[in-house]
DNA sequence: ACAATAATAGGAATTATTACTATTTATAAT
DNA sequence: ATTATAAATAGTAATAATTCCTATTATTGT
């Protein structure tokens, strides 16, 4: 992978929020700093540093973002206002006993917990 | 929710099967014994069931799939075939000790080991 | 500096899904 | 049974997210 402004620039955004960001999003951060940047290039830079393991791409209902944090963790839904809360839930051990429970070569545990952040309570 | 010849066809179609199918593969096997029927109308009436708690949407990557299995339960995803294969990972137990352990109104737990299933055993 | 080729812009194409509207159909009231 | 109602539908247009395509541009090894 050849190195790319663009690239850097598009990796340099996702690892500087904790928002789970969409690729539309991370295409309207880009943009203020490289105004000529296409949604085609934001979309296919996320591909390749997933590929390459810079980031994780997780899928929320159906639409994909995108996570700097590649540590073994899970994620907190609020069906109310769609925040995407990082939590860990299991360590490495109990991540590791689970996928030798099934004759399935398991390579990653993805868990999301649905339901209502403090941001609602009454 | 009035009664529809064309709503119980789809309800029957996904209780037949164990293969979490999509909206279009619904509609194709739909279409065998009512041709006429159209594929919104297999959205809206998918919708309806789903509202109705009659059958589970899950979102698998970035599409919709539809299951007749409303017991809490997990997935085995396949990443060389696809295949959704329903496990037991956690009891009802263990789940709502999950729920309770952060400051989280939680309704449902999502889980998803990603991997390779036995036919792809060399 | 130059050649090879990866990366890109810009737009078209694709895929999954939802929205719209005139017509049909289930069903409740007469 | 007939009629009135509102839900359900077909067919199609619209939308949203994403991928694909091609001529041009940029990075990097020589």
């Amino acid at each position: 992978m050849r190195y790319s402004h663009k690239r850097e620039a598009i990796q340099e955004i996702v690892y500087g929020t904790n928002s789970h960001p969409t690729a539309d999003w991370i295409f309207q951060k880009v943009k203020v700093k490289i105004p000529n940047i296409s949604l085609g290039t934001v979309y296919r830079n996320l591909k390749q540093l997933d590929d390459a393991q810079l980031i994780n791409t997780i899928y929320d209902g159906n639409i994909a973002r995108y996570d700097w944090n590649r540590e073994p963790h899970d994620h907190l839904k609020c069906k109310i206002c769609g925040d995407l809360i990082d939590v860990q839930l299991f360590d490495d051990q109990i991540r590791n006993t689970i996928k030798k429970q099934y004759k399935f070569e398991a390579d990653d545990v993805l868990m999301t917990i649905i339901g209502t952040c403090h941001k609602h309570n009454k």
